[in-house]
RNA sequence: CGGGGUGUAGCGUAGCCCGGUCAUCGCGCCUGCUUUGGGAGCAGGAGGUCGCAGGUUCGAAUCCUGCCACCCCGACCA
């Protein structure tokens, strides 16, 4: 038999590190802390690229593009903003280079020393704002909706592929808007188009809430996210929206007129979702076979295999085959023909099962004969014998089923490993023995928030939207709580 | 930056304590034949500055010193 992968349970953390390399996603490169993105992993990201920057588009936005480059002096500007981000910068000091005078090769020219250092972008609402400022007088130029497809680079200690690396490919919008309203608005909105991509398209289900002030952006007066749950029941932030206020209006000086010719700082959002997202999808949905793709996102839906002997035997397949991946691709289904004399069936089976591919279907001699084909799902790792005839129309639905039965599958489990406890010692007792999310009141203070995450190392990761507002005492330390929060340990 | 660990072929590894035909094995790769309904079999073949630099020794992958890199656990984090 064929090379295993570590189980989930052994070890989940080297399962999902084989994963993202067999399945030919990502891997290491030797650039401190950053990642190589494979083709196949690449075509992933765009196609979830595509479906967000369309229902960015849908909700009124437009893209554009700003400076990789932030002058030191633009990101100093917002206090909390820099003290957030400022440990995790990569600097820029020199522009040019010049041959060593021992011979021994390049080295950086400290006559080009810049006047004022530049800051790679960890986030770009410093340039952004900076940039605004021109773009806005009047609440005419009100709202700007507008989205940057971009790399962001955040000098992480320690880096996981997908999760937390040096650099990372991601979306940020940020808007301006003449009222507090409208900005909180935007937010909301956001945040729930965030959340209709992660279930109806990465087919995983997140609990939509607001941060604390202690995990809440910098800069921030609310941040909004939505949280999954992956398969160790450890949590994923999967995207966030934040409500800046006027914050970094104030920290730019940028000023609208009102109707009335009154002067008022211009109100702020930012969101932004990454290539984290890919994390995601293989934590949430894989299993040890590999890779498990809901059909929405993955490059290739269905993989055709053949079963044959001798070029005779293939012409015959591949005749056959033609007219099913023309009636596939007419409903839009992207078909792989694998038709490839280099492996065997049972090599590609297992290949395409570690890519994840959704529908698998091979024919050979027995099928050209009696008219059938074997359709496999990879969700579910079952195969059925189907009838040429109509056969389209069974895979076409097929795919529909198995987008539903992973959202249906990370719902389930994420339910499954909620828990909702009233005293301290029962939270610590449910978080070591099943982990999870756990709902436990709380008194709001930092302090206690702090305590908690030093004591068992899960912190609070939202407030829920859709919790119910029963009033309690906190867990910890029995003061007033307003509703109960959701704590977990998160990635 | 603290604590622990590891560097041997493209990948994963044995050998290191106890220095001497030890550079081992598996996967992968190349060639040929037979195969093809779940990761093929046989035969042959290519591939290594044993992380780097010193030192000890007749002799170092093995012992000593220094350096470098990476991994894990903390702190930080989308």
């Amino acid at each position: 038999m064929g090379k295993q992968l570590t189980s989930r349970e052994e070890n989940y953390s080297n399962w999902y590190n084989e994963i993202v390399a067999k399945a030919d996603l990502a891997e290491h490169s030797d650039v401190r802390g950053c990642m190589v993105i494979k083709p196949y992993g690449y075509a992933i990201w765009e196609k979830m690229q595509a479906a967000l920057d369309k229902m960015f588009k849908d909700t009124g936005h437009s893209n554009a593009y700003f400076p990789l480059l932030i002058p030191k002096s633009y990101l100093s500007k917002e206090a909390d903003h820099v003290e957030g981000f400022a440990k995790e910068c990569a600097v820029v000091t020199h522009y040019r280079l010049k041959n060593a005078e021992d011979g021994s090769g390049v080295v950086v020219d400290p006559d080009a020393r810049l006047e004022e250092e530049l800051i790679i972008r960890p986030t770009s609402e410093t340039i952004i704002w900076n940039t605004y400022k021109d773009w806005i007088q009047s609440y005419r130029d009100l709202p700007i909706l507008v989205n940057q497809w971009a790399n962001v680079m955040r000098w992480e200690m320690r880096t996981r592929l997908f999760l937390r690396t040096a650099e990372f490919l991601w979306q940020e919008g940020h808007t301006a808007h003449a009222t507090k309203e409208e900005a909180i608005a935007e937010t909301k909105q956001m945040l729930d188009v965030y959340a209709d991509f992660a279930e109806n398209w990465m087919g995983v289900s997140v609990l939509k809430g607001s941060k604390t002030e202690s995990e809440r952006f910098a800069g921030a007066l609310d941040t909004l996210c939505i949280e999954a749950m992956m398969q160790d029941t450890k949590a994923l932030q999967a995207g966030t929206s934040h409500f800046l206020g006027q914050n970094f209006a104030k920290a730019f000086d940028v000023k609208y007129a009102n109707e009335n010719g009154e002067l008022d700082y211009v109100w702020a959002t930012s969101w932004g979702v990454s290539t984290r997202l890919m994390g995601a999808l293989v934590m949430t949905h894989s299993d040890d076979e590999g890779l498990v793709l809901p059909p929405k996102l993955a490059p290739i839906q269905v993989v055709i295999v053949p079963i044959y002997k001798g070029e005779e035997q293939l012409a015959m397949i591949s005749e056959k085959v033609a007219g099913i991946k023309e009636g596939l691709e007419a409903k839009g289904i992207s078909v792989k023909f694998d038709n490839s004399d280099k492996q065997r069936p049972g090599w590609k089976f297992a290949q395409y099962e570690m890519k994840g591919v959704p529908v698998r279907v091979a024919i050979g001699p027995r099928d050209v004969e009696s008219g059938t084909l074997e359709v496999a799902r990879r969700d579910l790792k079952t195969k059925e014998v189907v009838q040429q005839d109509g056969v389209v129309d069974y895979i076409d639905a097929l795919l529909k089923e198995i987008q539903d039965n992973l959202y249906q599958r990370s719902k389930s489990f994420r339910e499954a490993n909620t828990h909702t406890v009233s005293t301290y010692d029962e939270f610590k007792e449910v978080l070591n023995s099943k982990g999870g999310f756990i709902y436990a009141h709380w008194d709001g203070t930092a302090e206690t928030e702090q305590r908690v995450k030093q004591e068992t190392k899960a912190t609070i990761r939202c407030i829920p939207f859709n919790g119910d507002k029963e009033e309690g005492t906190c867990m910890v330390t029995g003061k007033p709580s307003v509703q109960k929060v959701v704590f977990a340990r998160a990635y």
